[in-house]
DNA sequence: GTATCATATGACAATATCATCATGTGTCAA
DNA sequence: TTGACACATGATGATATTGTCATATGATAC
């Protein structure tokens, strides 16, 4: 991983911290986490991530539809079921690395 | 990195899932974001932090504290100055991951 | 066709988050 | 010991986000 400066992160693209700032957003959420968490056991279609994460079916579609609008989820149909997944490994391990860091945290800490 | 399966973490702690949005939220924002990436460089004060991202000292103090409450920074006291560093290498490895992630993004789509 | 299933979407009230203003606290210099 | 400097903090209005309700769409079964 190259590791770049501050400025030469905001000088270069200008809209490189909106996007950051987007993506984390998109994370920042207990439902749309949940849904993601559950994604990583892999592709499930509406109903099932419904009840795996207990959550309603319009606060799914909801969540969903965001997660897809930038690109973290990608979507395939069958019938009239819809099945999501993530959209690429990346998810998958950023979350993982959050989640190591907090288990380390929890060991260090308090 | 060991992958859990989304019962597994939920079950475990049963707060797992809560931390993880309460961590995602401190980097969904702009001027927090803004910070951190300038602390990826090494250790500044209030007023430096202050010149290299453009924000006002009070919401810079504001963020601050709200990411050392959690951990996220460390503060070291200095006369009257305050120095903020990253609280570890994981925050940066994290965010340094993110900014891959968009990077890559940006070559695969439009 | 029509009923039903699976999902999507618009509108909305409740709540949370943001950045600012005004002001407080602690430190150093004269 | 007074004033300026560096930073912290409480309160507040503006704005954004959240989850829900009602309803729409599209596919399959009958």
């Amino acid at each position: 991983m190259m590791i770049l400066s501050y400025d030469t992160i905001i000088m270069k693209t200008n809209t490189t911290l909106d996007a950051l700032t987007s993506f984390y957003k998109l994370l920042a959420n207990e439902s749309r986490l949940s849904i993601l968490l559950v994604l990583r056991d892999g592709e499930d279609n509406v109903a099932g991530i419904c009840g795996r994460t207990g959550l309603s079916q319009t606060l799914v579609s909801h969540q969903l539809a965001a997660l897809h609008r930038s690109n973290v989820v990608r979507s395939r149909k069958d019938g009239r079921r819809t099945f999501y997944a993530l959209a690429d490994k990346h998810i998958d391990i950023i979350v993982g690395f959050a989640l190591d860091h907090l288990a380390e945290k929890e060991v260090h800490h308090e």
